[in-house]
DNA sequence: TGTACATCAGTGAACGCGCGTTCACTGATGTAC
DNA sequence: TGTACATCAGTGAACGCGCGTTCACTGATGTAC
């Protein structure tokens, strides 16, 4: 690894985090310009194509490699189906999800945004990246011996509204100031009896 | 109402269906431009300024007239809490639900499209309608005998969860071509048993 | 009913601007000997 | 280690194009008498 594959990788990064910070800033990313995202990076327009094909290209290296640590880091800490038969373990996993949207807002901004947004490319990364959630999802509910009775066809059922339900709240949750603190927890509260409610109902479901 | 107030309502009525059809191709409000609006109306683009300031009122007026009443009507016949003692009328209520977003096609593309989109002003127009579902659900619950153990809170809480849900079934619903009879099958049946699983645990919900 | 005037939805030319993409370039970094 | 050449990330000028918005206009429809 060279010094200038280093400083290329920091360009790269740099177009990455552009696109974010100006999807936060209420742009959809169908409509960012290729010009707008350089002159955020700081370099000439032309620079782009020294990294990417088009703006598709740039949509979608963003999403498999920028969000996909993020998403596969928080895939593999959730372990949802291994925490919820107590009422206290399922707050604490939402409690986990939401702690790990805001540590990473830009990210989750902008996979709310585009999951039905504008540009296709775009669209189908974020899609490949979420139903991996609701497929881990439902192995975890499998390794839950109070879940036993329930096939794999109603585990990814009830992990596809596990998914949903969790990801509704993620909008919301991101327009919080950092400094209402009191209504961060109040909504919190809000998210983890909307849990609760899901899982007694699972718990107690007969197929 | 003269002739020519009528001709001005219709081509009014044509900049909105114009907006709902490139939405539907795949473009996101905040990338349509104008001029493509106008070309598709078949006006000339200075023709728009006789009908609305700038986009963003188009896109309000769409929102709270064109949608406002077919979100309206089908608030009105839902009647989520009056038919969901039954697991049968939980699955009618599901059913008539996404016959309504199927024979609203433009429209509920758009809805859901838009949602988390790239205009505010689409954005908050939106939410406003969208609340309005998740009160009128409340107050559906409130009528039904055997939810009279959850208080107005819970109720609100659970209502959000139920509009959400719904929700997230309209974006994959609209994919369906309308030849593919046993898919569109198949997801109703699961769109149908999600209902039934939150609902149920609804039912036995202890605040 | 007929006439003379007012209204106003839609026209078409014109403008300055930001866009995506091309091209030949520069000069710092990397490599071969 | 020192030199001579290759690589290639970023430059800057140039292009044609679609954009939003302005303006004075046209001619069909509506209204007053």
């Amino acid at each position: 690894m060279t010094s200038r594959d280093l400083q290329k990788r920091q360009t790269r990064q740099a177009f990455f985090q552009s696109v974010l910070q100006l999807s936060r800033s209420g742009h959809a990313f169908s409509s960012i310009s290729l010009r707008q995202i350089s002159r955020e990076v700081g370099v000439v327009p032309t620079a782009f194509y020294r990294h990417f094909q088009d703006i598709d290209e740039l949509g979608t290296c963003l999403v498999n490699e920028e969000l996909g640590h993020t998403l596969q880091s928080l895939r593999d800490h959730l372990q949802l189906g291994r925490t919820r038969t107590h009422e206290g373990q399922i707050a604490s996993s939402v409690r986990f999800f939401l702690e790990s949207v805001e540590h990473a807002s830009l990210h989750w901004h902008f996979i709310v945004s585009e999951r039905y947004g504008g540009n296709q490319a775009v669209q189908n990364a974020l899609d490949e990246q979420i139903s991996l959630f609701a497929q881990i999802m439902t192995d975890d509910l499998a390794m839950q011996p109070a879940f036993g009775h329930l096939n794999q066809e109603v585990r990814l059922l009830i992990a596809d509204m596990g998914v949903n339900m969790y990801f509704s709240w993620v909008y919301k949750w991101l327009k919080f100031d950092p400094i209402e603190v009191q209504g961060k927890q109040e909504y919190l509260n809000r998210c983890i009896k909307q849990a609760q409610v899901l899982f007694y109902g699972v718990r107690n479901w007969c197929p």
